[in-house]
This record gives structure tokens, C-alpha cells and sequence, in this order.
DNA sequence: AGCACGCCGACT
DNA sequence: GTCGGCGTGCTC
């Protein structure tokens, strides 16, 4: 070959290959001239004594001074994987830029299926050899005489026509009897119809469909805000231009809060399309990741739902992009690259050029803003769907109830309670609070149970007899006696959780069939979806749940709505407080009486003068979001201003809190923006590690990217100290 | 993120 | 005397 020499005149291609590692930029290698790796392609390339799977990302030599020569290696293969779009190439590339994180460290999210990449996924199927075992037990019979047909099955088919466990199956295989053979695994994906299930839809609702199918078939970049109080039929209406992105053989995303909760969602999709769409989100196993990441990548898939990591998800031409539940938080990534799904779908719309649809009932005040200056969209559906009213809200003075210790249901929830369930409709106990009791202390010494590794009270969860730690893994069992000052039968559960809440129920509703639901009582889809069954089918009459519940679900006999403790989330300096109260309680109260019955809430509050809960009351959002907004504007907050968080973290408290004064001392100096801090960051200690936090605000239009990548730069950080920077950051946590 | 290189405690 | 702890730094 003409350059097969080892001179200086060395004629390979070089290509920059960005790994999927915290590394800012791409790095250098040479291609062998008979080998393609064009821009996209995966590849494979050695990486000091390891070999890693990276991207092509560009060819030329943008900018920097080149790698000299000696120091490149080749790419050892190009892998039979479809390469990443342009589009998906400027998606990273945008985000670690505007996040001011690795790139490298972007791509991870977009390619975390390394075996999707490494090989096409194979079965094994098996088939009986000539050879006997040597003990034929009942189980192992069952299994030769399955097999005997010669069919080819897989391990898990033959098993379940044998009624043997898998176990057997591997014993007959090791010992030869079974014969196993790779065969190409791609179990496909149905297609979903567009005419399926045709539903009917109101004016309004038929209206705004109209526009977003008009959208989808433009083919351009469309943002558009879709709102609707609860029950006013937004998922009907944005499925319409989902059915036409379908028609236009192009793919949709549908980015979802809690995912594995949304069993109802997928029913109704299934029930308009014929099909469950593919899902995309944490809970999947390693195959089926695999699976679907492979099908979206070659185009075999034409809707996903998805978690917020969806977003980068290799689509291509991308032909529709809704996020529902827009104002959620958990759009908001806070580890590692943080980042928010629902703001980098609106730029991944842009780079397809698609529509993009952000539904909400409450959205957020920053889309509440883009909406009114125009920048999206903005679709109202005005009433709910099929007539129903929307509830009655009261709140309840809990000052004045005096109830007494261990109690807090008030009498007058508590008498609306008997009447729902004797009148066979269903009732919601809501309260934000997990496990029994948010603080568990001795009553002889006053000691309190403390993570060892956050700045944070154990929560005792009392149905497992332990203390756990909300905020990172540590849990123990409930001691007999106390650590302190080892009292037995001293300790003293401080305030109320679901478990607790339960008890009460227990005693004071005794006719109720009840069902807690939390984030750890909901383990996995299918007890969730067992769960929601049995509401459906009112096995149960008194739900009692945490957040989890308050979103998507609908349950026609669900009339009465209790808030046990409205305040919950505004206490705390937390900028999103109101915003974030408001729009809970308000989904919450959405989940009383949807079609033909009136709902009935009861918001229980020790500050009913409060804004959020006078705006609730009185059901004028309008006021509420004016008040908000014009606080926001006055203080400069987001979204009329912007907010950069840097948590300066170490295992130790002191290297922490001298990077952070580091930081404060090289602090830029610009009139468009002032520096905070540092103050110790509200869990001032979170899984061992001691957090220190500053803030950077700053006017609406100013560059910060650059400004925070200066800063960084200026400040030597110690190996053991750790820097995030959260670019619009969400949670004051 | 790995993995290698480099300086201080308990063992064949 | 060594094996090995993980702190620090580099990977085209």
C-alpha cells in the first residue's frame, strides 16, 4: 500500500474521535487507508492501555495547536453501528457548551448502550444433540420431550413450554444435551396506526390539533405551548400531531416525568394507536436498552416514550417532540452534566427543524414568559373535556382545629371522607412526606437520628423497622435502645408520613379499604400497574400517596381530594417555592372528580393567607403568576434574569471551604452580574461529602458560559475537591 | 471514567 | 523486607 511506511510523510487520515469520557474535546487518531470512518461512525480506539468506543466528529483540525504526529494511534475498527446524525453531533456539542461540561461527557448520555454498539445482539436457541444425559429427571424429560420436535426455541420459550426453570435448561445444555446456536435477535417494533382508534374531540380541542398537525406536516421549527387545566384533553389533542407525524413517517419523542408510573398513559396510547409505543427510562434492563437504542438508531421505531435521558436518544429526522408535564422538575438533571430535558428539547427541535410541544396545566413561568413574548406558541384549551366542573377547593384553617398529638386529619376532612366512601366514590389523602416519620428523637435524652452522611434527619419507615436516609443509601435498623443515652422504649416519632397518615386512617375510617402510594411502596410497573388495577376496579376506596400520584393518573370514582398539610413545600429559602407548591396542590386537586362527578378539595393549611393558597382558593392563577412574575422581575430572578450554582464539595470540610473562598476571591467582576456566597449549600454535607455553594446571577442576555469557564480556569482546585456548575439551576438542595 | 504510577501500614 | 491502600494525573 503507498503509505504503509513509518515516515514522517505519513498519508493517513486523521480524524478527531470524541470518547465518551469527562474530556472536553475530541481526541486525534489516523485511519488506515482501508478503512471508512466517516463522520458519525463509531469506532473503536485505543486510549492509553484501554480501548474505548468513541464517535468521528470531525475531520479537520479546528482550532489549537495539532497533536504532533508520534503521539497518534490508529482506530482499530469501525463498529456496524449506524453513524450519529449531524444533528445529534450539534445537540452534544450545544449542551456541553451551554452547560459548560465535557463534551465527552454529553455523549455518554448519548450513547450509554455500549453493547448496542458493540455487536448486532444475538439469541441463543437450542435444540436437542444425539447425546443422553446421564440422570433423566421428571423436569429434564419434560424438557427432551418439548425439544424433540426439533424446533429451535430460546432459553427462556423452552423453559416455559417445559415448565422447568431456566436452571434446567443451562444443566442440559452444559452437559451437551441441548444444542445452542446464535441466531440474529431482533425482536421488532410494532407500528403504531394513525387511525386506529379516531377520537372524537371538542371544538377547542379539534382547533388546536388542526395547528399542531399543521406544524408537523410544515416540517419546520415550531414551539408551542399546549395548556390546559387538568381533564381538558391535552394528551388527545397533541396525539393528533402525533398521528400525523406517524403518517409522515417520521419519529416523535414524548419526554415524560416518572416514567414507570405511567401505565394509564401507555393504555390510552395503546387505545389510540393499536400499539404500546417503545419506552425509553431507567428501569430497563441492559437488553432491552440495547433493543430499543438499535431500532431508534436504524429508524425502526417510530414513537418513544421516554424518561428526560431520551433526549438523546440517536432519532433520525426527527419529526415531532412533545414534553408533557412541561413545568415538572424531574426534567432537571442535578448530577454530573445538569442539564434540563425539557429546555435542550426545545434546541433539539430547532437543530431537526420540528415542531416541539410543551403541555402543561400549570406551566412554568418560564414558558408562562416565552409563551407571552411570543417566542412560543401559545394553544389554550379552555374548559374540561365532556363538560365536567372543575373542583370545589376549601381550605381549612388548621390554626384553629387544635387537634390533638399523633392526629391530622381534620374533622371536617375527616367527615367528607365517611360521606365519599359511603357513597361509593373514592377518596385522596395527599401528603408530600415518605415512611412513617420524618424525625424519629428519645424522649429521655432529646437525641435525634442523624445520617451520618448528610446534613438530614432519618426518616423512619416503620412497615421494615428502619431508619433511612432520603437523601443517599444509608439505612439501620430500629435499635432497642437509644444510642445516646440507651433508654429503651424512649423514642418519640416527630410529625406525620403516609405510614403514619395510614394509621390514622386505619383508626379513624375503619370502613376504608386503603392503598399507600409512594415512590418506595411502588416498586416497579408492574406493582404499580397492579395498584392503579385495583383503584380501577374499586377494590379500594382511600388512596394515600405521595407526589408520585399527583401526575397523569385519572380515576373516574376519585372525588374527594385531602391535602394534609398544604404548607409543605414553602417553607425553605427555595426560589421556586410558591411556583413549585402551586403547581403540586394544583395537580393534586385535579385529581378530584373528572367526568360526570364533582370533585370536591380540601387544601389543610397553617397559612391560609398565604398567596399560593388564596390563589388556589379562589382558583385565579392569573393573579397568583402576575405576583410571582413581578417579584421574579423585581429581584432579577429567572426567568428575567439568569442563575449559575457552583457546589464546591470534599470529603473534607476545610479543602472545601478554601477552594469555595478561592473561588470568591477570583469571583468575576462584570456590572451585568454579582457573585453570592459562599454559604454552606442547604444539605451542607450530602453522602459524606461537605458542600459549599456560590451563586452567580446575572442579567437575562449576558454570556455566562464564557464568564464561568474564566472562573474555573483561574482557580487551582485540589484533586479531592470537586466543582459542579448548575447552569439554571432548579433545586436550592 | 479507568488505569498506572507513586508514597506509607500489616503481613507471608 | 514486600503486598497493597488509594491520592493524583493522563489518556490523541
Amino acid at each position: 500500500m503507498h503509505d504503509s511506511g513509518t515516515s514522517s510523510g505519513d498519508s493517513r487520515q486523521r480524524v478527531k474521535v470524541l470518547v465518551p469520557l469527562p474530556l472536553g474535546a475530541p481526541y486525534d487518531y489516523l485511519v488506515p487507508s482501508d478503512m471508512a470512518a466517516g463522520v458519525g461512525s463509531i469506532v473503536k480506539v485505543p486510549l492509553g492501555s484501554r480501548e474505548v468506543i468513541g464517535v468521528v466528529w470531525d475531520e479537520g483540525d479546528a482550532s489549537g495547536l495539532p497533536v504532533e504526529a508520534a503521539k497518534l494511534k490508529a482506530v482499530y475498527a469501525v463498529l456496524p453501528a449506524i453513524p450519529l446524525t449531524a444533528t445529534l453531533r450539534r445537540l452534544i456539542d450545544w449542551v456541553a457548551a451551554y452547560t459548560v461540561s465535557p463534551a465527552g461527557s454529553v455523549l455518554r448520555m448519548a450513547i450509554s448502550v455500549p453493547d448496542a454498539l458493540a455487536s448486532a445482539p444475538t439469541d441463543t436457541v437450542f435444540v436437542a444433540g444425539p447425546v443422553m444425559p446421564e440422570r433423566v429427571t421428571p423436569a429434564r424429560q419434560r424438557v427432551l420431550d418439548v425439544a424433540k420436535d426439533g424446533v429451535p426455541r430460546r432459553s427462556t420459550d423452552l423453559a416455559e413450554q417445559a415448565a422447568v426453570s431456566s436452571g434446567v435448561i443451562k444443566g442440559l445444555a452444559d452437559a451437551g444435551v441441548l444444542i445452542g446456536h446464535e441466531v440474529p435477535a431482533e425482536r421488532s417494533f410494532e407500528s403504531p396506526q394513525p387511525d386506529f382508534g379516531p377520537q372524537v374531540l371538542s371544538p377547542d380541542q379539534a382547533a388546536a390539533a388542526a395547528d399542531l398537525t399543521a406544524k408537523v406536516a410544515a416540517r419546520a421549527f415550531a414551539p408551542v405551548l399546549l395548556e390546559g387545566v387538568t381533564g381538558s384533553g391535552k394528551t388527545s389533542v397533541y396525539f393528533e400531531a402525533v398521528a400525523e407525524a406517524l403518517r409522515g413517517n417520521r419519529p416523535t419523542l414524548v419526554l415524560l416525568p416518572e416514567i414507570a408510573l405511567t401505565a394509564q398513559w401507555l393504555d390510552r396510547f395503546a387505545e389510540r394507536f393499536g400499539v404500546m409505543p417503545a419506552q425509553w427510562h431507567s428501569d430497563l434492563s441492559q437488553p432491552e436498552r440495547r433493543r430499543v437504542w438499535r431500532a431508534v438508531s436504524e429508524g425502526r421505531v417510530s414513537v418513544v416514550v421516554g424518561a428526560r435521558s431520551a433526549l438523546f436518544l440517536p432519532f433520525h429526522d426527527l419529526g415531532l417532540i412533545v414534553v408533557d408535564e412541561e413545568h415538572d422538575t424531574s426534567f432537571k438533571q442535578e448530577e454530573g452534566v445538569a442539564y434540563n430535558a425539557r429546555d435542550m428539547a426545545v434546541v433539539r427541535a430547532q437543530l431537526e427543524k420540528c415542531p416541539v410541544v410543551l403541555v402543561s396545566a400549570t406551566p412554568s413561568l418560564e414558558t408562562v414568559v416565552n409563551a407571552e413574548t411570543n417566542k412560543f406558541e401559545h394553544l389554550l384549551l379552555p374548559e374540561r373535556h365532556g363538560g365536567a366542573e372543575l373542583p370545589t377547593l376549601s381550605i381549612v384553617d388548621m390554626r384553629a382545629e387544635q387537634l390533638p398529638a399523633g392526629r391530622w386529619i381534620s374533622a371536617v376532612l375527616e367527615e367528607h371522607v365517611h360521606q365519599t366512601i359511603e357513597s361509593g366514590e373514592q377518596v385522596l389523602l395527599f401528603l408530600n412526606r415518605r415512611g412513617y416519620a420524618p424525625l424519629t428523637l428519645c424522649r429521655a435524652c432529646g437525641h435525634r437520628f442523624q445520617c451520618p452522611n448528610c446534613q438530614a434527619w432519618l426518616v423512619e419507615h416503620r412497615h421494615r423497622a428502619r431508619l433511612r436516609c432520603h437523601h443517599c443509601d444509608f439505612g439501620m435498623a430500629v435499635p432497642e435502645a437509644c444510642p445516646s443515652c440507651e433508654a429503651v422504649g424512649k423514642f418519640a416519632a416527630c410529625g406525620p408520613g403516609v405510614e403514619r397518615l395510614a394509621e390514622e386512617v386505619a383508626e379513624r375510617i375503619p370502613e376504608a379499604r386503603v392503598a399507600v402510594l409512594a415512590s418506595d411502596t411502588l416498586t416497579g410497573p408492574a406493582r404499580a400497574a397492579e395498584l392503579i388495577a385495583a383503584i380501577e376496579n374499586h377494590e379500594i376506596d382511600l388512596l394515600i400517596g405521595t407526589q408520585v400520584i399527583a401526575k397523569g393518573f385519572h380515576f373516574p370514582l376519585l372525588t374527594l381530594v385531602g391535602v394534609i398539610d398544604a404548607d409543605l413545600g414553602l417553607a425553605g429559602g427555595d426560589l421556586r417555592a410558591a411556583e413549585k407548591t402551586y403547581q403540586l396542590l394544583s395537580q393534586v386537586s385535579g385529581r378530584a372528580g373528572r367526568e360526570r362527578r364533582v370533585g370536591q378539595v380540601f387544601l389543610q393549611s397553617h397559612l391560609p393567607e398565604h398567596p399560593v393558597l388564596a390563589a388556589l382558593a379562589s382558583g385565579r392563577r392569573d393573579d397568583f403568576i402576575r405576583r410571582e412574575l413581578e417579584e421574579r422581575r423585581v429581584h432579577g430572578m429567572p426567568p428575567f434574569g439568569r442563575l449559575v450554582a457552583l457546589i464546591v464539595s470534599s470529603r473534607s470540610e476545610d479543602a472545601a471551604r478554601q477552594t469555595a473562598a478561592a473561588f470568591r476571591r477570583a469571583a468575576p467582576h462584570y456590572d451585568q452580574l454579582q457573585v453570592l456566597g459562599p454559604a454552606p449549600a442547604p444539605l451542607s454535607l450530602l453522602r459524606g461529602r461537605f458542600r459549599f455553594r456560590l451563586l452567580l446571577k446575572a442579567e437575562k442576555g449576558a454570556p455566562i458560559q464564557p464568564v464561568i469557564r474564566q472562573w474555573l480556569a483561574r482557580v487551582r482546585v485540589p484533586g479531592t475537591v470537586r466543582v459542579a456548575v448548575d447552569i439554571d439551576p432548579y433545586s436550592f438542595l
